[in-house]
DNA sequence: ACAAAAGTGTTCGGGTTACACCCATGG
DNA sequence: CCATGGGTGTAACCCGAACACTTTTGT
């Protein structure tokens, strides 16, 4: 006979940001047990009449108080004893936000919510740091053959950010000439008559990434994408 | 407060074949309600103690004698209302049948098993025309960046087959010199000393897939990938 | 000898790569 | 005038695309 299966159902969200030129992942402190005081991705249990989506964006939103720009699925995780007391399978998703809305609210179960830089992570709940990892790698991968960067920046932006957004994402460097070459060529950005002044040196053009542009350039069987050496 | 979840959760496959030319995908007929009847991808509730990936091999086993050669996770479904009864998460699995492994019998659960061809559906239980077609569009996406055409086929097989498959899966013409020129570049094949025999026609070498050295070139930066007009 | 599928090379063009100097601004 | 980052063009090379005839076997 089987066991009457009593599997949880969770969702848990890896929200990158970029600001000063730095990667960062949004986590939270812990207030309760398993991994009390713990850093851990944001996230919860289902309720009974919301779809996945609506929790993540719920657990965000009383968690960290952090509006989200791009949301997507990432992975599923359901290994027995991934949490120490009941069986949770956790859908994971993979989230995006402006620099705007980097703002920050501790609420809720989070005792504290912080972004921490990628290159300086505390030890994680969970397996959450397996779930980071792969968010990691879908953004890297993801950023080459899809114009995902812009959810990134601001609304208007100086090529540059862009330029460094991929570098550092992608931890390598890239020829200036050609990456701005290569973008411009997909005619998917809009100049605005907009000057940004960069604390030292010569004044930028600020871009907007032309949403519309792109869906029309999709449809017509244009694909997005950028190699690297 | 709350509402206490009681959601179930389970796991489907869409389950892919290749033989004489045309792409199949395994289904089961419904025993029970609810869609008592329908045509239905392969799956069912995830036990206590085992992993997703247990359970789909599992079930596989259970309702349709298969077994799977390769299997990744798809994604996962969650709305509320995509079951009748209750609310119930599915995480669906995306799998991949040489010809070897072809054969059926229908057990537990099901009232019947079958290949259909990709062209020939009935219609399916639940959101299950929604999986299989997200299953498909990965199949054919990564067909172009990962080998994974050589799991539907078999060991050996002659370079033709390969050709075939990639035109019927793409659904599009592919120009037989520079298609196998691009493969062999990959040296990624072995060739071996027998010889296929067609119904007519010119007898072709036999190819076997070289996994070691694919994940040799892999780990030396080589990336797989197959670009059509 | 005919039908059917296997096997094979070359040319052309476009896109990617490599590469360095001048410009505008603030201090 | 100096430091800082913004803005720009060209030549070489490589890879992908287009393209057709010969070979081997069975009937």
């Amino acid at each position: 006979m089987k066991v009457f299966p009593n599997i949880k159902v969770a969702v848990d969200a890896v929200v990158f940001g970029y600001k000063a030129k730095e990667l960062s992942v949004l986590l939270i402190k812990r207030g309760v047990q398993p991994y009390k005081d713990s850093w851990a991705l944001p996230g919860g249990l289902v309720l009974e009449n919301e779809s996945l989506e609506q929790a993540v964006e719920r657990e965000l939103q009383e968690e960290t108080g952090v509006t989200i720009d791009y949301l997507e699925q990432l992975y599923s995780f359901g290994k027995p004893g991934r949490d120490p007391r009941n069986r949770v399978i956790s859908i994971t998703y993979f989230g995006l936000v402006s620099p705007n809305h980097f703002k920050l609210q501790a609420d809720t179960d989070a005792a504290d919510v912080k972004w921490f830089s990628i290159n300086e992570l505390p030890d994680l709940a969970f397996d959450h740091d397996k779930i980071l990892n792969m968010a990691k790698s879908r953004l890297q991968s993801k950023l080459t053959y899809q114009p995902i960067g812009f959810e990134l920046l601001n609304t208007e932006f100086p090529f540059s950010d862009l330029e460094h957004l991929y570098q550092t994402i992608l931890n390598q460097k890239i020829d200036r000439r050609n990456f701005r070459k290569k973008i411009l060529s997909f005619e998917i950005l809009t100049e605005t008559d907009k000057i940004y002044k960069p604390e030292s040196g010569r004044p930028a053009k600020l871009f907007r990434f032309n949403q519309q542009k792109y869906k029309e350039l999709q449809e017509n069987g244009f694909h997005f994408e950028i190699k690297f050496a």
